[in-house]
DNA sequence: TTAGATACTTACAAAAAGGTATGTATTAAG
DNA sequence: CTTAATACATACCTTTTTGTAAGTATCTAA
């Protein structure tokens, strides 16, 4: 009953959007969703780079949105546990997709940098090096 | 040999975001993945919304980045005709899982909205109703 | 010679997102 | 009485992203 696709492409595309948009918002939920249950502090430790504000304002909207769940435990100092809800644990597929294209799309980019060697690409390129920098400092120095 | 599923999340999913962040790029792929070649000109009646500034913008990134081909035919008035590359293309999966979450996320947002008659709900909620009637204005006009 | 079609470009403004730094509450341990 | 731990909140500023409006180039048809 729904049809032309634009239409449908126009919503729903912009609904999940919503969801997962942001700097941040994927990474939370990639994580939440290798763990059960996860502590503010650790989430914060997990999530290389973050800041307090930005995991709470994470945290908050994919509460508000129905993907995460929060568990308050009254206890000095306090104690609260995230978790993904049903809804939101529907969306690990997704992101192991968009990671994993992720991984292949880097193979892709350092297969290009061996042709080019005039800097023909862009931006993306140029942070490679780094990516791949960063990746050695944690496999060698771990 | 690339350890703590941290690191690598970290980068490759960065990637990814890279690639498809923003507001119109995704919705550009996706309707670029459902064609074989497109002109900008209809690519922009496609992409509801869309302004010329931010149509090109995008293309020209996903070009950049290796995601869209881009064939200018040397004619008055001028032809140019994108489609997607080969990583491009595989990328057209990810989308549609990102496509799909969005449907049933609807339908949960809509099946919550009739158990919470206070409008426990945020954001997203108040925004499924004008969703809903876009739909409808599209099913029922056309 | 003037308007129309197409694919852009540019300048400027507005809005959204993100970052930094600092503050709050509570209780137990020293 | 001070410090530490934990989970936030708030103010303010900077950066990034998006939007709006206008302009450019080229040939064709009227």
């Amino acid at each position: 009953m729904k049809k032309t696709g634009d239409v449908e492409f126009r919503c729903y595309f912009q609904l999940a959007m919503m969801v997962i948009g942001g700097k941040w918002k994927p990474k939370v939920l990639f994580h939440l969703g290798q763990n059960d249950t996860v502590r503010f502090g650790a989430l914060r430790r997990a999530v290389f780079g973050i800041s307090e504000k930005m995991l709470i304002q994470s945290l908050k909207d994919l509460e508000r949105d129905g993907l995460v769940n929060r568990k308050v435990y009254r206890q000095v100092p306090p104690k609260v546990e995230y978790s993904l809800t049903d809804i939101g644990r529907s969306f690990v597929p997704v992101l192991n997709a968009m990671f994993h294209w992720g991984q292949s799309y880097a193979s892709y980019l350092i297969a290009q940098k061996e042709k080019d060697h005039d800097y023909q690409t862009g931006d993306v390129l140029e942070n490679i090096d780094e990516l791949v920098q960063t990746d050695n400092e944690h496999i060698t120095v771990k």
